[in-house]
DNA sequence: GATGAATGAGAATTCATTCAT
DNA sequence: TATGAATGAATTCTCATTCAT
């Protein structure tokens, strides 16, 4: 496997760095050899394009990222702990890598249509969570059920995401995991006041 | 001003839609000068470079699109009234232009810090308008006062840009508009069933 | 004639400052046209072109400064006292006149064939001037005859052009003027020490 | 070092012959690069930007001339025979690479500042040269004293200068290392008949 | 596998000049 | 005459990618 030769990781995680301190039309990709400590040529070895170094360091990053959050929620029973325990796990690994962070929530954000199409690909697991979560809730009667879980799971993941990019924007200078029980409750039981 | 040029309108338009259908960086200055049928001279007449076309462009339509959201609130008198026409002005507007939902949704996820500053001055009045219908709320007792009005209003954004972003990818085969009183429900109610 | 116009004047006039100031190839013609306060569009009224702008300084500014050494030159009888009055007031009139000395020694020497060709055919009258005062010398038995003419002009010539030339580029801090009788008796004594 | 990587020898060569023959305005990157047979990329592995192709062929070319005059020099014991070979050397060198010839008399006189800069650098430690022989004449009793070093140093450059751009500009139809004898008796001797 | 020198396509921008008013 | 908005040709430089070693 890929992942198993040692140059591979050195270029994914120098990838991961220069593109968050850079951005990514910025990150040349000789700066990215450079910081991995590889021969430009050595780059293509390993990836079809430049392109394919930030998909990559996506999947590989987003993969443990993911597998993680599952990990998580296996070990609550309902899907409100669930809930809660990934949107937890959500903030708190983007909280601990801040490379990871700005790629996830500035960088990816580029434009070309066949990068877009990848990210997403791999992004579709992430959403099939959420939506499995959403739907063990709606099951357990805990959750409603007269709404698109796929609206459900905009509002998830949007609410996150949103709460994450604002945090990146600010450069950190709150604690991010804090907020995870109040989006939660946020989310649950809405704005309105319960009287 | 700038804005009664005649051919400065007809650059923003040209550049708008060019930059919809190629992308940020695969739009080149010739290009939008070719559909704006001027010379590629002419642009420069009109802005400083390449990114000041796409500053503009946002500028100008999402200072419209802001006022149009400022008169619709106007019109209501609660804040919960207030929000959802401001989910649906915001749903209707992007509907209605396929060309600014796309660059908005997309291109301007650009990544060049100068770009996103400019790009969040400008976004910042919109929050500021979200906030002022929140803080409403919670003045009416109509909304909870226990929660950051801060992550309330990444609430209300990263649900609306995410249930956006999602229509936009999948090239608009439903009705966004139609999704306006269920993210607003969603959103006040929360996901849990009432019981 | 030309000159009767008075914005011909005006354009001279700003040309040779903002060449002076900017260098010919950083002196954009618009440039040119704002310090002489009329309309980009005006200049070609009266300038064939970019280049004949600067022909047309020198041949204007150079053909009085001729003028000038020429009236000098006729009040002196010999040739010895001739040589003194053409090496003063060529050391004069570029000291009096910051632009055109730096516009002679250092824009001047561009490269253009065309422009060079023009120059030349402004500078030959003047070199001719130097010649006359040669051949009147050898004529009075007063400097040799065995020596070519052209080399005696260019050591003349030379001398003052690298002397007015390292002025310009010392940004005047001595008197040029005072050399004058010292470069008339380094040319016509030399180096040798009189024993 | 630079001096050993077989382009950059390529290129300066190229470049040389390239802005004599068509001056450094009218020499586009990809002309030289095309010249030297190499890629219009490679010349900026080599070089900072065009300007700095210009610098670098006259630094690598002044270096040798000057290096080669001081050979010359040390030969002769009298400051009298330095000031000979130095005038023959100049000339010489001149004579025997017309594109150089034409390059230092004509292109060099280019006006950007930082250009010109560099340029007087390199041309420093020519007139240094110059100024030692003029020294050691005085200090042989055989030069006059009485005059700046600077004033005699400028008319030796100045006729020297002189001499070779004319004899460029009347493209080389005389024999210019014939001159120098005259021109180093002119200079020492004077203009003034002997009687 | 690894290297890094060489490649060359590609694009933004400038500015002398024109011409309708 | 005078204007100045518009033109578009022209050119430098970057950088992803290749390939001989």
């Amino acid at each position: 496997m890929k992942k198993s030769r040692p140059k591979y990781g050195q270029i994914i995680e120098a990838a991961l760095q220069v593109i968050a301190e850079n951005g990514y039309h910025a990150s040349q990709v000789s700066k990215i050899a450079k910081q991995a400590d590889v021969a430009d040529g050595t780059i293509y070895l390993y990836f079809k394009n430049k392109e394919d170094i930030l998909i990559s360091v996506f999947k590989e990053r987003m993969g443990s990222f993911i597998k993680q959050i599952e990990q998580k929620i296996k070990k609550e029973t309902t899907a409100d702990k669930q809930l809660l325990a990934l949107i937890e796990s959500h903030f708190t690994q983007l909280s601990e890598n801040k490379y990871l962070a700005i790629v996830t929530q500035l960088e990816l954000r580029q434009s070309k249509p066949k990068l877009r199409e990848e990210i997403n690909n791999v992004l579709k697991a992430y959403l099939d969570i959420i939506d499995l979560v959403i739907q063990k809730g709606i099951d357990e009667k805990f959750f409603r059920e007269d709404v698109d879980i796929r609206l459900m799971r905009q509002m998830i993941f949007g609410t996150m995401d949103e709460t994450v990019t604002s945090w990146v924007m600010k450069t950190h200078r709150y604690n991010l995991v804090a907020q995870a029980p109040i989006v939660h409750d946020l989310i649950t039981k809405g704005f309105l006041l319960q009287k």
